[in-house]
DNA sequence: ATGAAAGCGCTAACAT
DNA sequence: ATGTTAGCGCTTTCAT
């Protein structure tokens, strides 16, 4: 059924024999080395398709000591950030004749770390984590046996480790104050996550509410149980005399959460409460109203990835933590409070 | 910096000589072969632990002709539904002792020829496509190289390629038959793809309208211009004497689509028109109303999918096509019409 | 039960 | 410009 796995496949000798060269000839030949008459690498590689001769990769990187791999490891596969930041990764990497090889870490900081090892033990002389869940310890192990670039906050800063994200700081301070300047006062942070990016825009919230409402003690809702805090922020709407009108939410999925409770408790986004979101994702555009967002340059923080890592192979030796701005996107789940 | 990576890692040959025993000893510990008393044994392992010795790959696939790898092409990494696939490949894989390396064919036909060839490249022993676009020559092309199992429908049987996916046409029927027991009769069919699981469907929702609304014409819209399509059905909502009162979808998104134009016209969902959507995706919850939607599968899929696989390498020789059975989720985009 | 030797397919250093 | 030789790290006969 299958005759290639029955015949095994040609090898250099294979090819050396029938085009009555040497091994080395052939092995110039198909790397596109110099060393040979053009006409004895045309006659080489002819008999080489003919025969139909793949060279093997194991061979190679046994040989030469690399294999050009590069691990990707995914959090989250079916994560629309993750695709765009592994786009922007595959980008780079086709530039640098790098190799990517995908893991999956299925949202489980143990399964990702056994993926890490089936990784290393692939060969893969460096890695990129996006979003990672593992402790810093063993992230520093890690980065002891290759390089390691991190897409996406850090819990603190890692010897070896390098990292690349956007910056939560800024998109945080975008979201709010587009929010007051909207003439909101009364806005509420709802959080699913106690990560670092989250925590980072949790801080953030606070700094500019003080900063501009000073007035008004910031209220933070979450991160344990989102469903409790949806909830709980509905309940403030309804029983409240001066009920929340603005909503600044970790991320698009929290925020849908919370768009989807109000709607069918019977509050009106954006006339009763504005939403805003993080990350600009799909989902974004496919709610009503759709939802005002922090959209974070995931393809470039991909590719910037990649190029640090490219970098650490070349040499560099001192850490790199790089922080890209993200932008705010104005859609319709944010309005002036009380219309 | 990565001492590691300046200091060659251990090799057998230093676990040999630091445990005083030969090559072949190590070889055997390392691999829990018998053929070593426990006592050598033992003492090999806790040396080949102390010196952080890892068996390298490249050098055992090479000796042994075979990877233990298994590669598997996703059309579109950031899509649930293809995670949810995997996660079932990855569950099985993990049963029978094979690697997973996954490929991104980033939505694109060439894309995926490249990155399946990448795979090959790399050594695997199989390879799952979820959602293959690319044409049976191709495919036969590769199962002419190595055991290939596609998850989702075949545009036609390819002799050497195993299948498996879901029942488009129990699905198609389920919700349009949804659909008719609601009391529905004017109802179209709105896609945006002309693939085969798309064509089933539709060719499906004719025969069913058929049978229980004989007197009407069934109609599709699409499937070019999704956008349009929709315009479209916006159009005879408003402007016909007798509109159309539900829609089967090909899928959740472009439900989604549907649904936002509705809302955004002033066309109440279930109230004017029941929409339901196919693969029950995590959008279908996020939606307000919440989507009705056929739910296929998804693990159980990609489960099989790689059974499918380690039995054709053990030798299984006849073609294989799985049709697993879909099931309607009930939300509450879909109700008596005209209510 | 253990060791020695051959070789997987390839590349690189060294001849010619 | 081309061929020869010696490994890369591992497993696998085949001796012992």
């Amino acid at each position: 059924m299958n005759p290639a796995q029955t015949s095994r496949p040609p090898t250099v000798h294979d090819v050396a024999r029938a085009a009555g060269v040497s091994k080395s000839a052939v092995s110039l030949a198909v790397r596109n080395q110099k060393g040979l008459s053009e006409a004895t690498r045309q006659h080489i590689l002819s008999v080489a398709q003919e025969l139909g001769y793949r060279s093997n990769v194991w061979a190679r990187s046994l040989v030469q000591g690399r294999s050009g791999l590069v691990g990707v490891l995914l959090q989250d596969l079916g994560n629309s950030y993750h695709r765009d930041v592994t786009a922007g990764v595959e980008d780079a990497a086709a530039e640098q004749d790098l190799r990517l090889v995908i893991g999956h870490g299925r949202r489980d900081a143990a399964k990702l770390r056994t993926e890490l090892d089936s990784l290393l033990a692939l060969g893969v002389e460096g890695v990129v984590i996006v979003s990672s869940w593992l402790p810093p310890q063993a992230l520093e192990e890690i980065a002891r046996r290759v390089p390691l670039v991190v897409a996406g906050r850090l819990p603190e800063l890692v010897s070896g480790v390098d990292s690349v994200a956007n910056h939560d700081e800024i998109g945080a301070r975008l979201a709010v104050e587009h929010l007051t300047e909207l003439g909101h006062e009364r806005i509420i942070h709802l959080t699913g996550s106690a990560r670092p990016a989250a925590m980072h825009r949790q801080a953030t919230f606070r700094e500019v509410m003080r900063e501009h409402v000073p007035g008004i003690e910031p209220r933070v809702e979450g991160p344990q149980r989102v469903d409790a805090a949806v909830r709980h922020v509905i309940f403030q709407l309804r029983e409240e005399k001066a009920p929340p009108t603005a909503v600044f939410t970790q991320n698009d999925r929290v925020a849908a959460d919370l768009v989807g409770a109000c709607l069918d408790a019977g509050v009106s986004v954006p006339g009763q409460l504005s939403v805003v979101g993080y990350d600009n994702s799909s989902i974004c555009r496919m709610l009503r109203p759709q939802l005002t967002s922090v959209d974070q340059p995931r393809q470039q923080m991909g590719r910037m990835a990649l190029e640090m890592l490219s970098q650490r192979l070349a040499g560099r030796s001192e850490d790199l933590h790089e922080r890209l701005s993200p932008q705010l996107v104005v859609r319709s789940s944010t309005g002036v409070p009380g219309t």
